[in-house]
DNA sequence: GTCTATACCCTGATAGAC
DNA sequence: GTCTATCAGGGTATAGAC
């Protein structure tokens, strides 16, 4: 291997730690601050960065939002699989393990939750990313939640597609009461009697 | 009557003129696009002012946001009484009415649905406001749900305390996704289905 | 009560050196 | 790849006239 490669190598490797530790921080302050709130000279300042320095790698505060989103649905497809509600034979099981998750990790949660709300406005450059989830995590979901309706496993007087629309729903509006008051509601317990209710139970 | 009293009222009732047109106009900017988002000056256009003119009836824009609030709270307690549960005898049906109502809404629906996200965060100027509405709007209803439950209209076997964060937890969540697409997401309908499940029918 | 003018800060982004 | 310096624009708020 020839010095040229090496130093090239070395480089790369430099920036995409650079780039990691700028969306680790990114990711903080939209949590904290939602996008509009968060200011890229703190970010770069929390990243160890000026602020050229920072936009020397994302070009602009929108494509730095979009790299945090796309870094985050990558860990989460690795923690868990394409659809969230885990394998047959124990349909709502793996939905109520990542509820007890997020309790453990509220700056995710919360990553989301404002973000979310932030960008139902059409304007908004993540608009588009999280009707697209909505739209994917509820299509991959009713296949399985089919699936337990017809071994009896799920009631199968409520439409599949609306039992994912309820889950969504239903995770989402817990976080909210949450994320206010995080010691007074108990945001797994809460769903998992939700999840016994669509059990028929 | 006195020409200087008379002369007082006129102004006294432009003011409050003004005051409700800067209400109406900053209502809809904060639904457009959050607290953060929305620009003073476009308010003050909106209500034929200039921005000098807005900030002498509200002293800052914080000072407008929490009357915008208010005057929202103000009309939906007229509208419905104080507990949305509505009268015993059919526990759950006036939660039902609100949501059907908010379908004719979605400026409404979407100033709260933003708002409330923002707020999350500690330093916002809203976030008590918040946090204060939901404590009160579960307070309010427990009991009637617990009469329900007494009554064998609502199932007992879960607490009043969890059927109440439940309930708002639908709402806020069927709102989020109700927004992204208001014409795939039948609200009213979906929520109509969980009040079944907690009838226990 | 409403205006014109303006102060002043904050923020995202660029130019260009090293 | 990262910096210093700087810009252009937008945003809230104030001073003071009418």
């Amino acid at each position: 291997m020839s010095k040229l490669q090496q130093t090239r190598r070395t480089q790369a490797e430099r920036t995409r730690a650079s780039k990691e530790k700028i969306i680790q921080a990114a990711s903080e302050f939209f949590a904290q601050q939602g996008y509009r709130g968060a200011k890229m000279a703190d970010i770069a300042k929390a990243a160890n960065l000026t602020e050229p320095g920072l936009l020397h790698h994302f070009a602009s505060k929108t494509h730095l939002l979009m790299a945090v989103l796309a870094e985050r649905d990558r860990v989460d497809r690795e923690r868990f699989g394409p659809s969230l509600l885990g394998e047959m034979g124990n349909p709502l099981s793996s939905l109520q393990k990542l509820v007890e998750y997020n309790e453990t990790v509220p700056g995710l949660v919360q990553l989301f939750t404002i973000l979310v709300a932030e960008s139902i406005q059409e304007q908004h450059p993540a608009h588009n990313f999280f009707m697209q989830r909505y739209q994917n995590g509820r299509e991959q979901d009713i296949e399985v939640l089919r699936q337990g309706q017809a071994q009896g496993e799920i009631r199968s007087d409520i439409p599949a597609e609306d039992l994912t629309i309820m889950l969504y729903a239903m995770m989402d509006g817990l976080q909210i009461q949450w994320l206010f008051e995080p010691e007074k509601i108990d945001m797994a317990r809460i769903f998992g009697q939700f999840v016994r209710l669509l059990r028929g139970e």
